[in-house]
DNA sequence: TTATATGATTAAATCGATTTCATGAAAAGC
DNA sequence: GCTTTTCATGAAATCGATTTAATCATATAA
């Protein structure tokens, strides 16, 4: 049906190497003979096979990448990091919205061993660490952005969540909040904990007393954080600041004080994180923390593109990446 | 290195094409054998290489989806009714992210007769029709999301844009208004023309003149709306409600009326059209069109998956999905 | 001028599955 | 019991590129 390598090479007049070589540019073939070819190809105008090219050279050029949830802004910019720096170096993107379904992820982490992708990328996988073990070990690259796993051969990116959750409580100790609660994600997740820690570094620094009482947990989305800042409210501990551990729980408790009557910041101070979109525009604007989502998505692909091509190992391979605070009037004492 | 189909089938004690055979559950294998080579498989822990079938069967069961922006809500939205009808379909997604640069969309375009995708899905194309009519006339395999092109070949899906906002216009004309400015996006998209439409049909309905002075257009971004908004506000004839074609556009307008000192709904209603995530949050909440968008990403994808299979064509092919009209705040006379 | 090194090109093997065609075995028909 | 179907399996060709090893051509050295 279509045209085939060796019908270029008979219309330029030279062998299906020869064309081969012209199409990835190899140094060794003359400019005559590669002007020539180029001609051909022009004229026939013809498209290089990919799955001759992939099954013969042993690399599709095809990165997949693992997503929760697409339509979450920060997902999305992620992507949209990995599918950029892709382009960059000719890598294609084949994406899973695993709806947070542990079995979905696994299924497609199959693409490895069958070859289909080069190189697998997870955002916040739910999988088990020992399955990703097990495929690390059989050779197979994948990279992990937003936690990081102790493995030698998965490198990971994420940002320092102690880091950011210690300013933002710094900051709201320093607008004069002592009864801070804190609304952490899944119970069992990194970011959960990590930015309690931070949350606990910045108490203990001000010599505030850590109170159990105050912390919740919620589910990353804005049902969660609804429910848990009902239970807050209903504790006996009053509180007049929340750090929320995402932007999607924070907007749940933007709902709760909506119902409940209780006017933010004066009534309560709240700071959540991710920098989703929404977020400027919500009444009032919400202060949270900007991960470097794009960045974050780009370096990943760059690293394992380029253990791809060198097939080398670099011996650092977590990346931490520093967020910004950006404080809006949710949080600021009004004058 | 790996396992290949040929040990698979001396460990079961079969030619390989009895095992490929049992790979494509085929019908003639008997269950005896069918169980050994299975067991085989497992044992051996065999993954079919995806290359070498692609190759041999002509078929790569990827999709590829060309979209502006997979940031935009509404863009995520469309993908994952894909990814997920794909999926069901044990096909893949390859995603392009093409920055609204027609030059990425036709690199993209290249995987039709690179054959390293099946079929293509683009969401409103800034590309040339005649480029893609080249494409179909050639035989690939291509479909549109939110226009409708006139190509036998190509399929379409989109919603009823002189319908909704007909609707749109005729809500706004019962709350009272008659001064009704129109905001499109880019000039010569479909979208732009068809919601103009609906709201001329509307004002003519009611008998109220048309005039060309209430017009303006952006670019379906925030900014452009913002300086349409000024625009309008400047000239002559005064407005008191608004239809903004993208919700984008109409966080422009909020954020003009902020700085203007315009109180909405009270000094003007508006109204927007996609039922992006961000506008139930806004203050006032802002009326808007909810486009089924996962539904015309599904059909859409079901549609191509069903012409790859069958090799089959409908007659009728191009899709046009209800939208429903969302009444909040932004556009309803207070008391 | 001949020997040697270097550069450009080709012939043929290869990647790993699917699929056509041929063949053997079992079932059905007479 | 013998022929004819039908069903299950295998041998070998095939998909369309890349790449190794061999060959030819040209430049350089002696």
């Amino acid at each position: 049906m279509d045209m085939k390598i060796v019908d270029v090479a008979k219309r330029a007049g030279v062998s299906p190497a020869t064309v081969s070589r012209v199409l990835n540019d190899s140094s060794l073939v003359k400019e005559r003979t590669k002007a020539k070819v180029l001609a051909a190809i022009k004229e026939m105008d013809y498209h290089p096979n990919s799955a001759a090219k992939h099954l013969r050279s042993q690399r599709t050029m095809m990165l997949g990448v693992i997503v929760p949830d697409i339509n979450v802004s920060y997902f999305a910019e992620i992507i949209k990091g990995i599918e950029n720096m892709a382009y960059a170096r000719k890598y294609k993107v084949i994406i899973c919205d695993s709806d947070n379904k542990a079995e979905k992820e696994q299924e497609y982490l199959a693409l490895l061993p069958n070859r289909a992708v080069d190189a697998m990328i997870l955002v916040t996988p739910l999988i088990d660490n020992a399955i990703l073990y097990e495929y690390a070990d059989k050779g197979h690259t994948i990279g992990i952005i937003g936690k990081t796993v102790t493995h030698e051969r998965i490198p990971s990116c994420k940002t320092d969540n102690v880091k950011f959750s210690y300013q933002v409580v710094d900051h709201l100790i320093e607008q004069g909040h002592e009864q801070i609660a804190y609304i952490g994600g899944y119970p069992d997740s990194v970011e959960t904990y990590e930015r309690l820690e931070g949350y606990m570094k910045a108490l203990k620094e001000h010599h505030i007393p850590f109170r159990p009482g105050l912390i919740d947990n919620g589910d990353f989305e804005e049902e969660g954080g609804y429910a848990a800042l009902l239970r807050l409210l209903d504790a006996k501990t009053p509180i007049t600041a929340v750090y929320v551990a995402n932007d999607e729980m924070a907007l749940g408790v933007y709902k709760a004080c909506r119902e409940k009557g209780i006017r933010i910041p004066e009534d309560l101070a709240v700071v959540g994180v991710d920098n989703n979109r929404i977020t400027k525009y919500l009444l009032p604007p919400l202060s949270t923390v900007e991960q470097p989502k794009y960045t974050m998505g780009a370096i990943m692909a760059e690293k394992l593109i380029d253990r791809l091509t060198d097939n080398e190992f670099e011996d650092k391979h977590h990346f931490v990446i520093d967020s910004e605070v950006i404080i809006r009037e949710s949080s600021v004492r009004k004058a």
